[in-house]
Order: C-alpha cells, then structure tokens, then sequence
DNA sequence: CTGAAAGCGCTAACAA
DNA sequence: TTGTTAGCGCTTTCAG
C-alpha cells in the first residue's frame, strides 16, 4: 500500500555508497567514469527500477523537450492525421507533445497558450482559433517559438504552414467550368477563417477570369456546429438542409462547389432526395479527399489536401526555430508562410456536359 | 536578440526588496500577507510579465498535474472523439494531456510508457496495443494509476472503460436475423484486438441462439493498413477488395456485418458495382456510426459508439484513482471494466425480406 | 505579517 | 576518476 518514492539518483548513490554526481554521470554515459564505477551504477538503477525525472532534468538543463500543440478539433480528419504527422516526427527528435483542444473558442485558446508558458514548453504549433491575437503575441515576446498550422492570422507575425487553399479553389471552379457548367455554387462554412475566405477568393477570381460574375447568393454558408466536443465534429447535416433549397435553384448544368467533403455528402443526399442525379443533373466537388469519398455514388472529385506533409513541415520549421537559440520566429527576412499545394482529384461527381476543356 | 530570461518570484522579490517566499504566498493568495504588500506584488508580477514555472512547481509538489493520454491513432474518429472528451474533461479540472501516438506498434508503446514515467504523469489512459504488458506492468508498479481504454488487455489488472461490442454485435446481428436474412457474415480487421473478438462472439452466439451454425468463412477478415500514420487511416479499400468476392458468394437473403463504417462503406461500393443493390438484393451494417453514414446512399444501418461517455467515464475513473491517494488501479474489489452500451442505428441498408419480427 | 533555511531531483562547474 | 558545491524556480516548515 506504500506509494512507493520513486527511486532517485541519491538512492542508487547511497547504496554504492557514491556521490550523486558520478552516479548521474555514469547513467548518462559522459566520460570521466570508471569503467567499472559505471557498471556497477547500471546495475543498480536496473536492479532499483531506476527512471530518471525529467522534469527536474528539464528545470536545470532549461529546456522541456516538449512542444505545444494546439487544436481546434481532433475530430476534423485533417487535424487529426496532422497530430499523427507531427506527433511521430517529434517523438523521433525526442520531443513529448502537450496537447490543448481550443474548441474554437478564444477564451480557451487564451488558457492553453497561458498553460503552454508556464509549462515552459520549447515551442508551439498551434491552429488559431482566429480573432484575437494578444497571447500569441505575449507567447512569443516571452521567447517561445511558434509556428501556425492551416489558419492565418492576419496581424500576427509569425511563420505559418499552411495549406494554398486558393489554389485548390481554383483548380476545383475551373475544373468545373472546363466540363461546361454555367451555374456555380460555392457553400462554405460559416467561419471567418482563411481556408474559407481563400477558397471563396479562389472562386470569385476563377470566375472573373472567364468572364463570368459571381451573383452575390453564389456563396452560401452553413451553419457551424455549437458545441464541437458533443455534437457530431464534421456534420453533413447542415449541408444536407440546405440542399433542397439549392436543388431548387440550380438549374440545369449546375455544379456546387462545396468547402469540405462532409458538406458536400450532405448536398449530394439532398440532391438525390430531390430527384437531381449528382454527375448527371448537377454537379458537386468536394474538399479535403477524407477517405469515404472515393467510395460514395458517385465517387467524389475533390481536392486533396496534403495532410501529413503540412505537418511535417510545420514542426520542422518549429524545431529550426527551437533548435537555433530558442529565439521567437521570423529570422532576418521575416515571418514565412508556406502554402503546400492541394491536388484536384478528379472522380465522378461532375458531368461532362458539353464543351470540354480538351 | 536576449532571449530574455523568463520572470521568476525571485526577479519580483528583489525589485521589491521582499523575500521570495513572501512573493510567492502573496501570488498565492495565502493568508498572513500585508493586503497592502499583496497588492503591490501582484502589481509587480503583471507588470513583469510574471508567469509560474509550472515544473518547479510540480518538482516540490510531487505532482505533475499532468496525465498521458496512449493512443493507436488518432485518424480513428472514435478515437479523436475520445481525445476531445478526454481533454475538455482533463482541462475542467486542471490537468494538461500528454498525447503519445503508437500507430499500434508494442515498440511504440514500450516508450511512451517509458516517456510517461519520466515525466511523472499523475496518471494514464491507454488504448493499448495489445501483446505485451510488462511496460504497463512497470508502469502500475512504480504508482502510476492507469486505466484501459476500449481494448482489454488480458492478462493485466487494470481497471478498463469501453463499449460493449459483444452487446452491439448480437443486436446488429439479431437485427438481420429479424428482417428475415438467411445468410449472415461478419467483415473484421485483422488485428488480433478485444473488441473483434468480442463482435466475432456476438455474432456466433447470436446465430447459435437461433440454432444457425456460422461456417467457417462466415467470418472474413480485411488485412490493415501497415503504416498507419502515413497512410490513409480507415480506408473503405481493404474492403472493397473483399466485396467483389462476397458478392458472389452471397445468395439472396444474405447481410454482411462490418466491423465499422468504412469497411461497410466499401463493401456497399462493391456490392452496387456487381449490381447488388444494397438495402434490396442484400444488407450490410455497419459499426460506429461514424457522420458520414447516414448520408449514403441507402443510410447506413449501423452500431453507435458512445465515444464521449466512454472518454468522460475513463478519465473520471482515472481521477478517482489518482486524487485518492495516488495508488495504483484496483481497490478493495479489484479491477473493475465498465462496458459503455453501443445502440443500433436502424436505417435502410438492410432489406426488409421477410418475416420481420413484429 | 514577513524572512531564513531547507529541499524537490537533477546537472554543471570546480576541486581533490 | 570521483566528490563537493551550487543552483534551476518553487513551496513549505519554522523563526522572528
């Protein structure tokens, strides 16, 4: 029933009747130990079921080995294939991650980047709840690195990763405009995040290039779920009550863009309840290629976002900044966005109607 | 360019000409302290930028404020469920999540155990991998509560939360049996895990029930995806190879249970591409309810996994554990498994043939 | 009401 | 090669 004390360095010494110092040293294999010192002090911390403490290691040696990680929503497939990236490439650098869900709620961005300081962590990747900017900034200023994941945020300077979310929106519009739809439609979440505020760009730009204008309802927007750690994380619900009223409008030669893969399931359930065939009557295009995608009727052309390379690139740029003297971002030439390219998947769901591009 | 050292008590101390300690009980807000000299200390902590040292703190309090949080991969939506549930309720009540990521390797396991133990975590949660205990043997041994999360572990004494597949599994497979299907099968991963083995038990006792004897190739197991972290998490793939198959296979009357909803997913593509419609010529069930389900084309019928209960019943049960007395798992009564109920979600993918049971 | 002293477990000078 | 001393930043006796 005894907690047990953890076994410290000072046991393994008292029992060899050693000095703490060369037991610490002989268990981290520096030299200036005799050769058989330094056995006899293995076998004991094995013997004596010996685990160093890290965090007293870490007060002294004033780093924690730990990054931050903070996320709106483990339960957004993308996210959570970008926790596996960066939690495997950190683990192999030797890094533990703390992980903070925000909810997107800014008072709980605020107390995990306040909890992420006190822990005293070597750096943080975060995904910004957006709006609000001050304990970044208070983050930073105190010397913690921090890179951006996905999201921007206008106003703060630092290095993001993120994903060219323009771009995808335009290979998704003119992809749709090169099968010779004349009626475009792009639902989007009712957030005021970049993804979407790019992706909405991309659209209005493709539009304009071909001459053609955007009526200001060719942008709709659905509802985001309330509570995000109850409800359903990515709901098609949303999009799906919207559908009927979009099957209404959509004329012939339709094609509905939609800013993520759940929503556009959502339409394309709507559609099919209103009698419109998805591929053949209208179209509809995804984002974000989630793994169901390919195998819905039809299978979804989407865009694919290149999850575990945003990741991967994202704690790399964070570890440079970690690893060249704890300074905060943003060397000489400033604070660097990196904007991975997403990759139009072609599948199904939008009908060749006339005119192709070829 | 300093990297300008955190503000410590001490820094507030001498520029107040006060001692430490009476810095630190003023922060605090413990009592024998001046009202007059807290005000003043607290004025200067803001005005420095003063934030605790939380590894200090938890170096001479002994405790971490801090649980692990082992995970096979987060990409499971059940899984990152879990991790939001587990989180928002760590968070509530003051402790910070450490988040390792086995991709459902032992290897992996074996050190995050290990990176826990260094840290002194106050406690831990664990979906484990499953083969091979002796790190979480170590890991009770030397104090640090534990509980299992949705996979048992047999042969460790632990306390487990999870859902009761075997429960779902017959009710799925009553459920076919009740619609009048004359041909059942059973789709599961190929990993040799408990809540496989318990829906491949529900689903021959359930047939045994009724005096229906499961052939051998009734149960067909999906190999899994090797890498997991890189590649796509659940893919419909595997069993979309399978679906082929089986679709030659099944006689009229025939449902396939999967053993989640993509797997359901996959087989319902297949099966359309052999001209099986699903819902009408053969059923398929899904398991776990994932968002997209209800949305394919016919809704899926499926088995819900009460994802946050089980998240919020596990880290409960861990905080017993830890906040009386920090003994490891087991009181008096011995390990105790809470299996969470799953609920069939009855919608159209399985054909009404026959007989139903009203 | 406040200060001095000790110590959490570890590492890093510096001596011996 | 080993031991001594000091200190990371904090909290907790115990005196004053």
């Amino acid at each position: 029933m005894s907690p047990r004390r953890r076994t410290t360095l000072r046991d393994i010494a008292e029992s060899l009747d050693l000095s703490v110092n060369t037991v610490s040293r002989a268990l981290a294999d520096k030299d200036a130990v005799g050769v058989e010192t330094r056995r006899r002090v293995k076998a004991e911390a094995e013997r004596l079921g010996y685990v160093p403490n890290t965090m007293a290691r870490s007060l002294v040696l004033q780093n924690a080995m730990t990054l931050g990680l903070v996320i709106t929503n483990p339960s957004n497939p993308f996210y959570a294939r970008l926790i596996s990236a960066i939690e495997e490439r950190g683990r192999t650098r030797g890094y533990s991650l703390m992980l903070m869900v925000t909810e997107d709620s800014v008072d709980n961005e605020r107390r995990a980047a306040e909890e992420l300081m006190r822990w005293g962590v070597d750096g943080v990747l975060a995904i910004p709840v957006q709006h609000g900017a001050e304990h970044w900034e208070r983050l930073r200023k105190s010397g913690v690195p921090l890179v951006l994941l996905n999201r921007d945020l206008p106003g703060l300077d630092v290095d993001l990763v993120g994903v060219d979310y323009y771009a995808g929106s335009r290979a998704a519009t003119e992809h749709a405009l090169s099968t010779g739809a004349t009626e475009l439609y792009l639902v989007e979440e009712d957030l005021d995040i970049s993804p979407v505020a790019e992706r909405i760009r991309g659209f209005r730009d493709t539009l304009a290039t071909h001459g053609l204008g955007a009526p200001d309802d060719a942008v709709v927007r659905v509802a985001s779920p309330e509570d995000v750690s109850v409800s359903v994380p990515f709901d098609p619900g949303p999009a799906y009550e919207l559908g009927a009223g979009l099957a209404r409008r959509a004329g012939p030669g339709a094609v509905v863009l939609a800013g993520n893969d759940y929503h556009a399931l959502g339409l394309c359930r709507a559609f099919a309840e209103q009698g419109l065939r998805v591929g053949v009557d209208v179209g509809v295009i995804g984002h974000g290629d989630h793994p169901f995608s390919a195998y819905l009727a039809p299978p979804l052309t989407t865009v694919r976002l290149p999850a575990p390379e945003v990741g991967r690139a994202g704690i790399d740029r964070l570890l440079e900044h970690v690893e060249t003297a704890g300074g905060s971002g943003g060397d000489a030439a400033g604070p660097a966005h990196t904007l991975l390219p997403p990759e139009l998947i072609v599948r199904a769901s939008v009908p060749e109607t006339a005119g192709g591009e070829g």
